[in-house]
DNA sequence: AACTGAAGGATTGTCGACAATACTACTTTT
DNA sequence: AAAAGTAGTATTGTCGACAATCCTTCAGTT
């Protein structure tokens, strides 16, 4: 099983497919390319100046991360953002990642536990220094449920939250203008969590992360429903 | 977001490599392809008379369900079935398909929990005439976590418990040669699971559906320790 | 004898063209 | 005028061949 994975991993130049799948995902979650607008293979083709065969090849690997869906015989369009596949995605975000918090609690060692309550403090000492400016808190945040996922051990759950749901998680946040008024918010519950994993409970540290997931969705849900 | 699921579904014809994904995922869950071995492109495209193209689509759609692995530039092998990996396997779907359960009780109508329930009652009546041979139980099991996952109506954990895990899952199932002791049991098992749902009870519902899919793992536990 | 390095062979990645299917627009019919 | 059928066009699925990469084998060196 892969234990490599795509999040915040551009893991060298990599083949001529590799390349072209990471220009159009990263395309397609900021939005250049519109939601429900249709793929064609040839124009992309020419566009990035490639054949079809490596094209095709990205776009199997963007439907299996649910950015575009594809139909035999007739092509494929990027996915649209809806409320009922948000409230989805964050349902299984809750479930999977309260899990791997519970994993980490039991699995993660001490070691690795002390280098990401330095990892945090660094993350408040940024976050003082750029008041309100998302970009920081937004690779942070990332990087806090990146290695907490990692920490599961779980090859599978990796995955999943890794591989398959990232992207479109990043997607519905990036398209709703996701800014900063949970900055510090999120900061405490991070650090509630990690405390949590440091007393090695698991119980506890899996029931805050599902708390801070909701909080999220509840978060994006209102952008959804106010941009619409 | 595709609703339908590759789970007991051969879908119509279809295209070329839809076809020969439906073979070499049997071969493989069946073990005549040998777990660990090597994938060759030239001689599979050779013995199923086609070109590399669909074959490769397929490849792409075998990885995706974790039955091989790839490595760039060096080629696929099937994947191969360890403890450990059985563990991880069986802790997703512990969290998963409770959750599942969870979401149908919320969202199952009532006929459809009356149609279950029927079902059920034909599965035993099969039973009691085949005693022991497992066809029709492993056919009737599959038949009640597939309509379940269905009934939570989220189309992600659809995806992943039906699409990308349940063939590993069945890869572990066949290969440890899983006959029929925990057969009548898992009949109770069900029909409990059917009943808390009946009863728009979430909670236990979950809870039954993990004690179920937790028995089912030690039993498989005790065959691979056993047979290895 | 063990290790490093290079040549050979094989396999994967990529390309351009053809075949099959689906979509579009127009004509025909009721 | 609306619906159904049909021809034309465009797009996807498939094919065979070429290029790039990796693995193996063998020779050479320390």
């Amino acid at each position: 099983m892969s234990t490599d994975c795509g999040f915040l991993m551009q893991k060298d130049p990599i083949t001529a497919a590799d390349r072209v799948l990471l220009e159009i995902q990263r395309a397609i979650v900021a939005g250049e390319i519109a939601p429900g607008s249709k793929i064609s293979e040839p124009e992309l083709a020419k566009q990035f100046d490639l054949s079809r065969a490596p094209l095709r090849e990205a776009l199997a690997r963007l439907e299996r991360c649910h950015l575009i869906e594809r139909i035999p015989n007739a092509g494929a369009r990027v996915v649209k953002l809806t409320p009922q596949g948000l409230i989805s995605l964050y349902q299984i975000r809750e479930n999977l990642e309260g899990m791997a918090c519970r994993l980490a609690a039991e699995q993660m060692s001490d070691a690795d536990i002390k280098q990401m309550q330095s990892l945090l403090d660094q993350h408040l000492a940024t976050q003082r220094v750029r008041e309100g400016e998302s970009y920081y808190q937004e690779a942070g945040d990332v990087d806090f449920h990146y290695r907490i996922i990692q920490a599961s051990k779980n090859p599978y759950l990796i995955n999943i939250l890794c591989d398959e749901l990232y992207y479109l998680v990043r997607m519905y946040r990036v398209q709703m203008g996701m800014a900063g008024p949970r900055v510090s918010r999120a900061f405490d519950e991070h650090k509630a969590i990690l405390n949590a994993i440091a007393n090695r409970d698991g119980e506890l540290a899996e029931l805050l992360m599902r708390r801070h997931i909701s909080a999220s969705r509840r978060n994006i849900e209102l952008h959804l429903q106010q941009g619409n």
